[in-house]
DNA sequence: GCCGATTTGTCCGTATGTATC
DNA sequence: CGATACATACGGACAAATCGG
């Protein structure tokens, strides 16, 4: 059973152009085609491209078409606009993940934890340190909160592996919305202890607060990146 | 005279929002109510929320509402999924922007240029190295490399205050997407010259490739910035 | 636990405007 | 000018989730 008709067509473009069914530059079928071919009404082709161009995978033009912009040249390692556990992104990209746990412990959050992370203070948490491997090479120190009604039954075990895999899948917990900063910050002691950083001093910093459906936010991360392994991508419009 | 239907219902709920005029965590009114309020099709109010959704100002909920999820705390220096210039970023901030052209350069892509930039060997291009200063402060050295076939007639004046006006308001260049990358990298000579590192030995770099109306890449630049006035914000969402 | 009201999600069909060729 | 293509907007139908009685 597939899932709505216009993540099936969404899927099926984006197959094609992945695999140059489409050439760089060329445009796709019109909207009316498309509408013949998948047998749907034109909203729903409609919201398939404009999918696509979220993702920079095309470019509409009132009047003449949909060009395929799509280059497969850059793999960015991690990719802006979708949330995407370690586990994953290190599988989509091919390689294999492995995570420690360096610390696993729970508190109550203070004044000072509170502004760090955005929980209000006196918020019951689960606080991780973890490393993460890719290929042997330790490239990301994540510093995780997790709140405890949400994240219940929380484990080293389960850190080792999934936490997302855990949340969803056990939990049912629906993850729908992270906040994310980006920024570039001065090498601290404890960095320097995990992560080999050649003779860079400073790493990047991503800060996330992530929501669940019911519009919690449940979990503060701030992930510590390697800087010669770390590469984001986006697209973005213009709108003026 | 107003934009389309749906941009003034949009601008008009975020408007609302930013003043607080629905508290954080509060549900927004339904649809139905807002096609009353705005007496237009639940199309046209589903699209101003969806854009409400994408710049993570809302969450919505199948059964209960479309609930405010903006904090105003985090006022990022630039927000990512929009097209913005340096000059425009840097008002939205109130703050007031200089710009130093420190080259300004004609040349023709080799192979070297090509791999670095996306250009097809061959191109012209105008190759410029501008300055940013903000109160006063260097903060970004921007490599740029424009098509001289789109950007024609710029000029090293037009450089110091807006090329993306120049090209938008005269030559009528319709900007759209821009591909971008962020890394973190290790500091040139010519970045220690210009930039204010303090004891950093690391950058932040944003290279960004961006594309015309017509799917023509006009653009290439690469902006270093100063690793502790730079922030980067993003909004992203999950879709496993 | 069930039922009905409310609310958002998906999908369809149609009409009109605007840009391109 | 007409044909084609995308953009905007409207209206309606049904599904799915939520909540209260």
């Amino acid at each position: 059973m597939p899932k709505e008709k216009y993540t099936s067509i969404y899927k099926d473009l984006k197959a094609k152009i992945e695999s140059s069914e489409y050439e760089f530059q060329e445009l796709l079928p019109s909207e009316n085609s498309l509408i013949l071919t998948y047998g749907c009404s034109r909203n729903t082709v409609r919201r398939a491209i404009q999918a696509l161009v979220a993702d920079g995978y095309v470019q509409t033009q009132q009047g003449k078409g949909v060009r395929n912009i799509f280059q497969p040249a850059i793999q960015a390692s991690f990719t802006i606009g979708s949330i995407e556990s370690f586990k994953e992104s290190a599988l989509r990209n091919h390689q294999s993940p492995k995570t420690k746990v360096l610390c696993f412990t729970e508190l109550t959050a203070d004044k000072k934890v509170s502004s760090r992370t955005g929980f209000p203070a006196g918020s019951e948490l689960y606080y991780l340190q973890r490393l993460h491997y890719l290929d042997g090479k330790a490239l990301i120190l994540n510093h995780n909160y997790f709140l405890k009604s949400i994240a219940q039954g929380l484990t080293p075990k389960i850190a080792e592996q999934s936490i997302y895999a855990y949340l969803e899948q056990v939990l049912h917990v629906a993850i729908v919305t992270s906040k994310r900063t980006m920024t570039v910050e001065k090498m601290t002691e404890i960095d320097g202890k995990y992560l080999d950083l050649g003779d860079c001093n400073c790493l990047a910093v991503v800060s996330s607060q992530t929501y669940n459906g019911d519009g919690v936010m449940f979990e503060y991360t701030q992930s510590r990146h390697r800087p010669d392994y770390f590469c984001f991508r986006d697209n973005a419009t213009r709108h003026p």
